[in-house]
RNA sequence: GGCGCCGUACCCAAGUGGCUAAGGGAGCAGUCUGCAAAACUGCGAUGCAGCGGUUCGAACCCGCUCGGCGCCU
């Protein structure tokens, strides 16, 4: 074993025996909750990479708005997935999960843990318990949907898919258009309804043995930590940046605009509201978005939660993340030992 | 001290004798298998400042009290 920076955590590459197992360590918890931070000090300590998690962050150019660490908050730990595409361009999990899966081979290769942080659920679930096989979505035929939905309204998006899927239709609510046009499509595509591969596939896959580590705080300081950031983007240059994407063609609807502070921003440059009202609106989606979160991942299987107390110090937190992984990574030597199979 | 106006949910607010007290905002709870920072769903007054009265029936009419605002002295 190789001797690390922190001597309480001497671990820099992976035993043979842990790597067979793609043992994987993923942060999670609501925007502003400080999980980049936290995350960049243990892959200091296990001197390894990061893997980000993040739909937003994947956009070139979208900086400041989108909380991506700057080159020197990262202290050269090399993030991944992070500057993929323009804004004008569309990404999803199926392309995060293929990207992700392969960069965590490479890193198990050279025997590093890789740490994945995020804060879009979706990702992380499908990059810890797989993707159907449903067929890829197709912009051509989405488009023709949404046209159809257009014309002739939700209900009857919601009646074809009652005849294709009704496993899918009895799930769904009749307004939920891009659901109903998902199921739509992956019914046209393969003619195979959407229910069938979803009850194939159960989200049972486990390509990897994952410690999955919470982190959120008190729900009022997550949203006081939310309205400091925003006024921190605000006064650093998110405008400025909005501004720019504009003025270099791209549009509010292009997939990387769509996301907060970009949306907002635009809108009041372009008139639409004042500044004030801009922000307000800004903070206030920002905190659903946080709430959303969290709804999602208190469903995220087999998380250890860290409840981080407002005045704990960063190395305390990291500290206690740190004895996870220290504990996760005997127990995979310990099933290692174990002669069973 | 006198006169007037007002008091409906956390906020705004409709209702001015008769269905189960509109609506909006904020908030909360939730759904999710290739756009997920997206999209979608659900939820609030057994009570109308308080007490008493009139009435078959009161948020609504009357009286008193409390609170707010305005004007006058």
């Amino acid at each position: 074993m190789v001797v690390t920076s922190c001597p309480l955590h001497a671990m820099a590459s992976l035993t043979e025996g842990q790597v067979r197992r793609k043992p994987l360590v993923v942060i999670l918890g609501p925007t502003a909750v400080g999980k980049s931070r936290v995350a960049i000090e243990i892959a200091k300590r296990l001197d390894s990479e990061i893997l980000t998690a993040d739909s937003r962050q994947v956009y070139r150019g979208m900086d400041v708005g989108t909380d991506k660490p700057s080159a020197a908050a990262r202290q050269g730990i090399v993030h991944h997935l992070i500057d993929l595409i323009d804004p004008d361009e569309a990404f999803n999990a199926g392309l995060f999960r293929q990207q992700a899966t392969h960069l965590i081979e490479a890193l198990h290769q050279r025997r590093l843990l890789p740490l994945v942080v995020g804060g879009t659920g979706l990702y992380v679930r499908i990059l810890l318990q797989g993707l159907c096989e449903a067929p890829p979505s197709d912009p051509r035929i989405r488009a023709q949907f949404c046209e159809e939905a257009r014309e002739q309204g939700h209900e009857h998006l919601y009646a074809r898919l009652a005849s294709a899927d009704p496993v899918t239709a009895g799930r769904l609510h009749p307004r939920d258009t891009s659901k109903i046009i998902r199921a739509l499509e992956v019914h046209h595509l393969s003619g195979v309804p959407m229910s069938s591969f979803q009850a194939e596939h159960g989200f049972s896959e486990r390509p990897f043995s994952a410690l999955v580590i919470g982190l959120n705080r008190e729900r009022e300081q997550v949203y006081r930590r939310i309205e400091k950031r925003i006024d921190w983007q605000l006064a650093n240059g998110l405008l400025e940046e909005t501004r720019h994407l504009l003025a270099r063609g791209y549009r509010r609807d292009d997939p990387g605009l769509t996301g907060l502070g970009y949306r907002h921003a635009a809108a009041y440059l372009s008139g639409e509201c004042d500044q004030a009202e801009m922000v307000r609106l800004f903070k206030r989606d920002t905190r659903r978005f946080a709430k959303r979160q969290m709804t999602w991942f208190r469903r995220q299987a087999e998380t250890a939660w860290l409840m981080i107390p407002e005045s704990e110090p960063l190395e305390e937190t990291v500290a206690r993340a740190m004895r996870l992984i220290d504990s996760f990574l005997s127990a995979l030597d310990a099933v290692e030992e174990t002669p069973t199979s």
